[in-house]
RNA sequence: GGUUCGGUAGUUCAGUUUGGUUAGAAUACAUGCCUGUCACGCAUGGGGUCGCGGGUUCGAGUCCCGUCCGGACCGCCA
């Protein structure tokens, strides 16, 4: 037998049994009479003693154990003459008499420990010897804990899990597909889902009420700390709902895991319309575990002869409390953080509100006492707060203040990872406007149904229709997003002639989704969560790389397997592809 | 497609601003000593194509050009 228990276990309780255990050498401390190894596994660590005078020939063997061997030891469990209370198995160790070496291993290129002394890079290269540390260990193991909760939760709601394939057609709208050549069929593609999103509305005409499936997805897409191409949604779809069940069912869910995995108590999820998530937060996944909402200055800054507010469309700010006392540098730092391109603002104009009471802005040549005394008021601010103010392009100027908010909610320690601010984005707009193709797109996708109030404004004011969707947003990161669908073929041709398809392209990309709809379609619904950002949001990271086994680096490359890598000449000729040589 | 930061010992980094003797530290590793350690301690030791290519210079880890690789971000992500 190479083990009777695991390297977490042994407490004691079990004094004076004989047992052994397996796993891998964590590290040995050779005290010269005698040598203590931990020996770990995934479920803890376990002390080992040899002791010169006891058996030398063992105690010899012990010290020549290098880091990650595999050893097999059977011993007996006895009280420590002095106790560990920092490790679980800290009361005990075990006195062997028998080791047997399983395995022997090169030294790992950097340290199997919870502050691994290695870098991103290397611990990608070796993923297998990262995955071994408890960090990721338990990173996975939160992940399996969510899946299970999130399995167990919908099963006692009735829903069901069927897979969808993951071999479909290709589809032009949203992001851009994974293309898998057929060798079946020359010069025809298959593509990776980007989510099961046809199929399980075909599973709701055929009658399955509620589904739901743990599955992967892709997007080929650029990466990011919290994309990656191949990811995971829990996607669930419903009939016989309205927008409110969908809400209720999967806030549920979510209260569910947070009661189950962080142990936390919520209050009823706030809802926020798009719209004004736009207006108070420039953003459609605001973070709201702070408040620092935008007011709007046009009316009160314009026609004072400032020309940057004067030509602006929007002039709007935020009110930093108690911050009145940064620095001239400080205040250069984030005027140099606004105009980052990637933030894109061309200036940034302070208001201080000095705890004396006074006024003091970098306009105060165009502004007088009083001009900023309203500008103040506008805030509710405070002595002892600080407004700062952008101005430009609405859209742009939104965007930049939204994230200078975020920084300023950095700067203020207001964004702490262990506190919680779940909240619905509701209303979404049915369609977006884009410039470069002078189009509507979807905003959501081409199946989501306008609310049956706006659908008068699809002739005639494409833009304002809002539809039946919705976002679950967590400290600002979009956890989940879905939307009632369209089971009416007519609404639904309506649709794909507003996103410019012809009748002939609308049939050939998605006929078989319309013909479904001639069948009996019931009226449905639903929702997919991101569920790796469902796991690093309850670990409180950003990046979902360390919640996926065997993920992606910033370029789409698996370091470890290095793939994608060519293939050779005969697996080419077979799908019947060319290469055509790089250009420079 | 773009912005930005980085690449020096097995590993994590300092050194580059202002070019100049033998490129350092910590940690890991090896050897020796040590009988209650648990981040053991002490001593000794090995370990470097300064990412790669080119240029400037008497002289380049350091300056310039190019290139490759990695991180973060913008665009993109229905």
């Amino acid at each position: 037998m190479l083990r009777t228990h695991t390297c977490g276990e042994l407490r004691l309780e079990q004094i004076n049994q004989t047992v052994t255990l397996s796993g891998w050498v964590q590290r040995t401390r050779d005290l010269g009479g005698m040598t203590f190894v931990d020996l770990r596994d995934r479920y803890g660590l376990t002390q080992l003693v040899f002791n010169m005078d006891t058996d030398a020939d063992l105690c010899q063997k012990a010290r020549q154990l290098g880091r990650e061997f595999v050893i097999s030891v059977t011993g007996v469990v006895a009280e420590r003459s002095s106790k560990n209370p920092k490790m679980p198995t800290g009361d005990i160790e075990i006195l062997v008499n028998e080791i047997n070496i399983l395995n022997s291993s090169k030294l790992p290129p950097f340290t199997i420990e919870d502050n691994t002394d290695g870098g991103d890079e290397i611990r990608m290269k070796y993923r297998y010897l990262d995955l071994r540390r408890n960090p990721l260990r338990r990173n996975l193991e939160l992940r399996h804990n969510m899946a299970i909760l999130t399995r167990n939760y919908l099963n006692d709601l009735r829903f069901i899990e069927i897979e969808t394939p993951y071999l479909i057609k290709s589809t032009p709208e949203g992001a851009r597909d994974f293309v898998v050549p057929s060798r079946m069929s020359p010069n025809e593609f298959y593509a990776l889902p980007q989510s099961p999103q046809q199929y399980k509305q075909l599973l709701m005409v055929s009658g399955y009420d509620r589904y739901f499936q743990i599955v992967r997805c892709f997007r080929d897409e650029d990466l990011r700390a919290d994309r990656q191409p191949e990811f995971t949604q829990i996607d669930c779809e419903m009939s016989f709902v309205t927008q409110e069940d969908i809400l209720e069912t999967f806030e549920g869910l979510a209260r569910h895991l947070f009661l189950k995995v962080k142990g936390m108590k919520m209050d009823i999820f706030p809802r926020l319309p798009f719209a004004d998530a736009m207006k108070y937060y420039g953003s459609d996944k605001p973070d709201i575990r702070f408040n620092m909402k935008f007011v709007e200055l046009n009316d009160v800054a314009k026609g004072k002869d400032f020309k940057v507010f004067d030509d602006a469309e929007l002039v709007v700010g935020i009110c930093a409390e108690g911050c009145a006392e940064y620095t001239r540098k400080q205040l250069d730092e984030l005027t140099d953080f606004v105009k980052r391109p990637q933030v894109g603002a061309s200036g940034l104009v302070y208001l201080k509100y000095n705890t004396d009471g006074t006024l003091k802005s970098s306009v105060d040549k165009f502004y007088t006492p009083e001009d900023l005394r309203i500008w103040a008021d506008a805030f509710n601010a405070k002595p002892g707060d600080l407004i700062l103010v952008l101005a430009g392009n609405a859209h742009k100027t939104r965007k930049a203040l939204c994230e200078l908010r975020l920084e300023m909610g950095s700067r203020m320690g207001l964004r702490n990872p262990e506190v919680y601010a779940p909240l619905w984005v509701v209303d979404f707009p049915l369609l977006e406007w884009d410039e470069e193709t002078q189009r509507y797109y979807a905003m959501h996708h081409p199946f989501t149904s306008p609310k049956p109030e706006d659908i008068p404004l699809i002739e005639s004011n494409p833009g304002a229709v809002r539809a039946n969707a919705y976002d679950m947003v967590i400290n600002g990161v979009e956890i989940g997003g879905g939307s009632i669908r369209i089971h009416n073929r007519e609404l639904q041709k309506q649709m794909f002639t507003l996103l410019g398809f012809s009748d002939e392209e609308a049939q050939k990309q998605f006929g078989f989704l319309m013909d479904a709809f001639e069948y009996g379609a019931p009226p449905h619904g639903g929702l997919a969560f991101g569920f790796d950002r469902f796991c690093a949001i309850f670990a409180g990271v950003d990046s979902i790389r360390d919640f996926i086994a065997f993920p992606k680096n910033n370029a789409g490359r698996d370091i470890m397997s290095d793939s994608p890598s060519v293939i050779n000449q005969a697996q080419l000729d077979e799908l019947h592809l060319k290469l055509t040589p790089l250009v420079k």
